[in-house]
DNA sequence: TTCGCTATTGTAACTAGTTGCAATAAAGAG
DNA sequence: CTCTTTATTGCAACTAGTTACAATAGCGAA
């Protein structure tokens, strides 16, 4: 709840609008445990606000994400996904399986540092996916053994 | 030229036909200096091969990058690049200008080894892309201090 | 409260990307 | 070279995502 009175209060800083819009989508991502994609974000929105558009939902997503109040990914397949800002994390996902790990940014901190000296780049991608083969799908054949 | 025959090779042993599409599409990145996104291979296809589709375009790239012989870029703007596999690379892009850096994936490779130790995942991804500032744009309001 | 400005939305047309299916054609066997 | 198998393509219908533009509605000012 008091989440939402800091977005509101930080568009309106921003010079941006608080619309119904926004605030349902806002609150969609803040009650979902998972990442979304753009369709599950529209359907969970028809109940709380039946008019609202599938146009509205894409651009109020991109929007908000500029805004650094959502997070987006590409997990695979080409769709993105999105959540709420919530910790800095990024994932490790399995390309046989799909299982997917979250990683402390922490992580990636002293990855960063090395960019800035070296590149001069400040990078601040929050929330990065990377691919990979989790330990179970890396195990040798094990009907070879038997 | 002799990246043709290894990756007609490669196709063969994989046990994949090895159709003039793809050979197309191949020449076409190998000769391209830049990312092509789908729409531009199709165009370059059309002349060498004006029976081509547009279909057939996306569902080759998908398949080259499977097969590692092309890499997969989401840059900005949801739109995904390709890119003939060569040397290991990674990209920075900025934020704010789209000015793009690449960076040899050996910056990656402690990270890389680090996520082996720490969650058992061996990740593989040759082609990240990194978002933030570039030095010009991080550089602060020049017009205060005239 | 009312008004005016203009950011935001809905609409609908558009572009981008995907997929089922029948026709085509690689490529190995004879 | 001819035949057979089946991976791959083209087609066309489909889903996903974007955008121009006019209508709507936040919200600051009076
Ligand atoms: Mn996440
Ligand atoms: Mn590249
Ligand atoms: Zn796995
Ligand atoms: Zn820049």
């Amino acid at each position: 709840m008091s989440e939402n009175l800091q977005c509101t209060d930080t568009l309106h800083s921003r010079g941006f609008r608080v619309t119904p819009q926004r605030m349902v989508i806002l609150r969609i991502l803040q009650e979902a445990d998972t990442h979304l994609n753009p369709t599950e974000v529209y359907q969970r929105a028809q109940h709380a606000m039946p008019g609202l558009t599938e146009a509205t939902v894409y651009r109020t997503l991109a929007f908000l994400t500029d805004q650094g109040m959502v997070l987006a990914a590409h997990i695979g397949s080409g769709q993105l996904v999105y959540e709420i800002a919530g910790h800095a994390h990024h994932h490790l996902i399995c390309r046989a399986c799909g299982y997917t790990l979250e990683i402390e940014h922490e992580l990636l901190a002293e990855l960063y540092r090395l960019f800035k000296v070296s590149t001069g780049y400040q990078i601040d991608s929050l929330h990065t996916t990377f691919f990979g083969l989790c330990p179970e799908c890396q195990a040798p054949e094990l009907n070879n053994v038997a």
